[in-house]
DNA sequence: AAAATAGTGTCTGTTAGACATTATCGG
DNA sequence: CCGATAATGTCTAACAGACACTATTTT
């Protein structure tokens, strides 16, 4: 069987979640050289003898890096080329991930920090371009997916939830529209609870299904 | 700097033609260990000492292995995981591309053959995988983008325009709304010359882009 | 003239978004 | 009762799809 130099294997993960309501994003330290103490996406090497496939092997980074589980992961692209890294023709397997505010811990001291979505600072490698395709991606799909409910915690009204379409789609949503479209979709169900925020009480709903539903698109 | 064993890299493509007006796609014959003589996607070890980048190493691949410079090509998504090459460690960047008929050489006797996308065979590694989930993507993107455009030559008319978007998403479309989108997204752009069919002559066309363009949605 | 294909016009049911109205809580 | 938030109802302009009609060529 013939031989062939292989490249460095590398997965990243732009993980996003909420802090007062706002999308942030986690970024790490890089502990090693290169671009050592600077912030970048948390990555790894894929390890062979350790990790089943890629997704396990993000899912491992993950959880090395920032202590959680997950709940939702998906594959972004993946950049591989001579330059990307300084040292040697390397491909990194890039994914995006959702979780709640409340899931992640509040970074005291941590080697991993949160930064608003609108304000990423200029980043190593070619993290600056993964951003971005995860940014496109995550608010992409939020208009015709249930991706943003990801984001938010066990139960959550229909207020929050458009809040936070809104948020990350960047535009305000139609209320009546909204609440017309998430029905016919059926992304979310209602738990009989009720939750009062200073006025009337808003029905408690949950995500219906622990998976990513996208919506009926005529076109 | 700390060493880790690396996986295989290589990548893969799901070519896509029409021949006779249906949707096709290029298999190759394998000529080597494992599944030598099978049929599968042709694919290749990325080669770091020659490839630039990832799409560089798709691009050489499809030349040696089909002879052609494809004009539209597209990560899919990549692959990893311990048992998907029998042999070991292994990852696949898959990629998907489309070549009009013309450009595609006659396969007599050639390492590749046609096969009509709706009677694709059992293929090996997590090749049934990949094609589908081309497939799927073919079809989901040509919905709402001028994907299917780059199966056709130079110039076209509207009724072939419309016959392989027909095609590739498998159904009906209405005539008047077919033409109502494809004038307002402006994918196209009239040649000024006409072309006679056995009646009325139609109006050349070409694409207005050398790249993607993907329709304004409303949701 | 007939057949064939290209291209356009009209109508109707549906629906997104705007806006207003009603509902239900706490104080 | 008042303020606040939730939830629903109504109206209209826009448009997708159905269908029919006109236009221009070849035979």
């Amino acid at each position: 069987m013939e031989e062939f130099a292989r490249p460095d294997a590398m997965v990243d993960a732009a993980l996003f979640t909420l802090r007062d309501g706002a999308l942030h994003v986690v970024l790490a330290r890089r502990d090693r050289e290169p671009y050592q103490g600077q912030i970048a996406l948390p990555g790894a090497y894929v390890h062979i003898d350790e990790d089943e496939n890629l997704e396990a092997a993000a899912r491992r980074m993950l959880r090395e890096k920032t202590g959680i589980e997950v709940p939702y992961l998906e594959q972004l692209y993946t950049f591989g080329g001579r330059l990307r890294d300084p040292r040697r023709w390397s491909l990194s397997v890039a994914y995006y991930a959702l979780v709640p505010e409340a899931q992640l811990p509040v970074p005291e001291g941590a080697a991993f920090q949160l930064v608003p979505a609108d304000r990423i600072p200029a980043l190593p490698f070619d993290h600056d371009e993964m951003m971005a395709m995860a940014l496109r991606r995550l608010r992409g799909k939020s208009s015709y997916s249930s991706l943003p409910a990801f984001l938010l915690p066990e139960t959550f009204t229909l207020s929050e939830l458009q809040s936070v379409y809104e948020q990350v789609i960047g535009t305000e949503l139609p209320k009546a529209t909204f609440r017309r479209r998430i029905e016919e979709q059926g992304i979310v169900e209602p738990t009989g609870e009720t939750r009062s925020d200073g006025g009337r009480p808003a029905q408690l709903y949950r995500r219906s299904a622990d998976t990513l539903k996208e919506f009926d698109r005529t076109i």
